[in-house]
DNA sequence: TAAACATATGAGCAACTGTTCATAAGTATA
DNA sequence: TATACTTATGAACAGTTGCTCATATGTTTA
């Protein structure tokens, strides 16, 4: 990787010096650490759902619908020429994906939109995407 | 969720405005975008990284462990019981974290010590539990 | 209303995942 | 070297996932 993005410049102001001390949990619970270790996990609940977030990211035919809603909504009719299958496993991950609540639809006319359902999601895959990259 | 955590105050710069109008590939190959559409997609191999990468925290254990990580480095004797599940079951999902270059392994003695293996995954995680927390 | 177009859904199936059990491979100590 | 301790690995199995095919549901236009 050449030049780093304005994007990646961005990213590395939230990770400096994130991993050297930790003393609270970092999903906003105030659990508190002690001697470098939480006391106790979150609730089982809340690992499930976060392992359930990544889990909506972690397929190749998922990854390419967002991405090719990272320039913007677009009809499933679109996003199926655009990923290369079905329109049928288009339709199943994209539900999968509003699920998630990664997306969001809307109907115009005939057709559905997709878009990103906040800018979140698009951190997210940026992130992951700038991780590979490297 | 009350207050905002630092982390989150920061994570909120990098989020700003940048679903707006994209330009140009966040993964930083200066693919650039047309229509607000890219005129194609990246590279399968790239897009399956990326999947794979999101894949391997897409499991509770897996999250459980490196949660258990973000405090510092642990044995897999250490990990095991704050996992709650088998040696065999934790040593299996290490095997995992490792081959997706999410954390590193280093011998002390009888022990292995495993450890987050880069302030991205730190990074990564954080935004997870932040986004299924709001 | 009928026909055409766009999207969603259910069933069935092959492939993959995560776990446990049994056991092997390293490492330190008596 | 023998033993105890720690970690890694392979096989087997139940559960899940993502795909295709067929078809249903919605929406517009003639």
């Amino acid at each position: 990787m050449s030049e780093p993005t304005a994007l990646e410049k961005e990213a590395g102001k939230i990770v400096e010096g994130a991993c050297a001390s930790l003393e609270a949990c970092p999903c906003g619970c105030n659990r508190e650490a002690t001697a470098g270790l939480f006391a106790e996990m979150p609730d089982e609940e809340l690992l499930f759902d976060v392992a359930d977030l990544f889990k909506a990211f972690s397929d190749t035919t998922r990854i390419k619908i967002l991405f090719a809603l990272m320039g913007g909504g677009l009809s499933v009719g679109d996003i199926t020429a655009v990923v290369g299958c079905t329109q049928s496993a288009v339709s199943h991950q994209l539900r999968t994906l509003k699920q998630a609540r990664l997306v969001k639809a809307t109907r115009d006319g005939k057709n559905v939109i997709y878009a990103l359902s906040d800018d979140h999601v698009y951190t997210m895959l940026a992130q992951g995407m700038t991780h590979v990259c490297e």
